[in-house]
DNA sequence: GGCTTGATGTTATACAGTAACATGCGTTCC
DNA sequence: GGAACGCATGTTACTGTATAACATCAAGCC
């Protein structure tokens, strides 16, 4: 799938949900398409800000978190960063993987291997909610 | 445990692992002590202002990341805080639940169960490290 | 037109974290 | 004792992350 694919399968995935995704929201999520892996939302701004002049980091907040809520984007807390999703059209949970040396990011899908945290979660009482982890390791490439 | 035995644990941690525990490192660790679940570095930094006057950041960031290296302190990305962990002689690999509603915080070892998402890892060729991982739920008394 | 609603713009500020350099203070070595 | 070292702490200043609060705008409805 491609950036353009992407955005027109974006676009329909928010309309199905009841919201716009709007000519803001698109230029954003295409800046964020842009990087790979994790973005910053000072990057994003920054980026912004060269293709439309003034931008406030109000602005950029506001549209990266519509995308997380939408399922378009991920964020990524260890990082204070972001993440795109390919697979936002299926309930999913997720496990981020960020290498520790590299930086690099991707993300698997790790629905049932979930079943046994949430077996030990419900032993303490607590249920857990829909996750996306972020876990952090060494990526091929890196471990030698 | 109350705290003066967590304390006093903890020395006998440090000296064990070769560093010290100073007067600053304990009075820090005893101030988060103090709160229940998450504590923040600049809720711990006003603390300390309190009892000894001046106080920069730095002071705090430095004892804070000295506890979270021995392993006396977690840090929970998502919520920019530190929780204490009580359990700091034993290796470990925990889960932090998170209370979406109150807040409220425990941990819970994991090792075992860690193991069916290590194998997802490992088929997408990434080594999961030792992992904290911090998940959001509903605690027993906000589940209703 | 007048009204409501949601998105965006704007300003200012709060919160989180670190770089860089100065100071103090025990330990070791002579 | 005194020089030299290593480590903890103090201090200043700054960078980076995020939000509050209020103003404006545009589309849809009556
Ligand atoms: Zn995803
Ligand atoms: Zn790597
Ligand atoms: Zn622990
Ligand atoms: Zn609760």
């Amino acid at each position: 799938m491609n950036s353009n694919q992407y955005l027109q399968a974006a676009e329909l995935h928010c309309e199905r949900r009841g919201c716009k995704l709007t000519a803001l929201r698109k230029q954003v999520l295409e800046l964020v398409l842009r990087h790979e892996g994790v973005v910053k939302a000072y990057q994003v701004l920054a980026d912004l800000q060269k293709e439309r002049g003034a931008a406030a980091p109000p602005t950029v907040y506001r549209a990266l978190d519509f995308l997380v809520e939408q399922g378009l984007l991920h964020r990524v807390d260890a990082l204070n960063g972001f993440i795109v999703c390919d697979h936002f059209e299926c309930q999913h949970e997720s496990m981020i993987l960020v290498c520790e040396t590299c930086g690099k990011v991707q993300e698997v899908d790790v629905m049932a291997a979930l079943n046994g945290l949430r077996d030990v979660a419900q032993a303490a009482d607590f249920t857990l909610s829909h996750q996306n982890l972020m876990l952090t390791g060494l990526c091929k490439a890196c471990r030698v």
